[in-house]
DNA sequence: CCGGATCCGCACAGATACTG
DNA sequence: CAGTATCTGTGCGGATCCGG
């Protein structure tokens, strides 16, 4: 989600005193476009580097980077760097990384039930307002 | 989130043939920055334009049409406008859109029971790698 | 093999002013 | 009240080159 942009809500003080302050941070790192991919490629068992950057089409080496060093910051990846020659470093989940990742398994779950449902809506949304049809994403 | 930028999996060929790929498109809602918020809102009953607009600080007039917008062409909230004067539009959500509401609590109480330990990670990160501070986030 | 550093483009958020 | 229209800035993400 390159979704945290200009801090309106520093910390605290914005939309709380709802329960959505939790959630808030989480999606700020599920929401980016790789971090979802990433854990749930390391579901699947421990992963080199260049094993996660072949499992991942499209991503970057960079973006690869940024992304396992925020999941090691949060603790929910744990890296293990041999330093043999040539390197080798692994990749795998933390105890809290594997629960997060079996409810990011419970998302994926509603989004393969419902998904034909949203396609659906989505078609006839852009039957009935066929001007706009790009405009909103 | 600004997530979705180049298209890089224009749909079906990217990371697919995995199990993750309906979960992108979820996520790509649920990745932006006002989305949640106002889903959750919406989980409370129902809301009009201004409510909603009061009811989540900080964000603007536009951000809240365009994303109430995408949430109706997806089938998950429904709009109502009365052709009273002043105009009067009451936003719910649809039932599918309460199922997701549904599972996107069951995420807010994983952030809930574990905000704590990835703090507590991330304090523990900084203070090890002092060096790139506010670099990743 | 793994990752750091740098440059750049573009999509998206924000602000403001205006309309039915 | 509930949007629409337009402009502008920012920061994510991609590409590329370099280093251990």
């Amino acid at each position: 989600m390159s979704v945290a942009h200009t801090e309106v809500t520093p910390q605290a003080p914005g939309p709380c005193g709802d329960e959505d302050c939790g959630i808030r941070d989480v999606l700020d790192r599920l929401g980016d476009k790789w971090t979802v991919l990433v854990m749930v490629e390391l579901s699947k068992g421990v992963r080199r580097f260049r094993e996660l950057h072949r499992a991942i089409p499209g991503i970057s080496q960079r973006m690869l980077t940024l992304t396992t060093r925020r999941l090691c910051r949060d603790g929910l990846v744990e890296r293990t760097a041999y330093p043999t020659i040539p390197p080798q470093v692994e990749y795998r989940l933390t105890p809290v990384g594997r629960s997060l990742a079996e409810t990011i398994e419970r998302l994926a779950d509603w989004s393969r039930e419902h998904k034909d449902a949203m396609a659906a809506a989505r078609e006839r949304w852009d039957a009935a307002y066929p001007g706009e049809a790009s405009e909103p994403r």
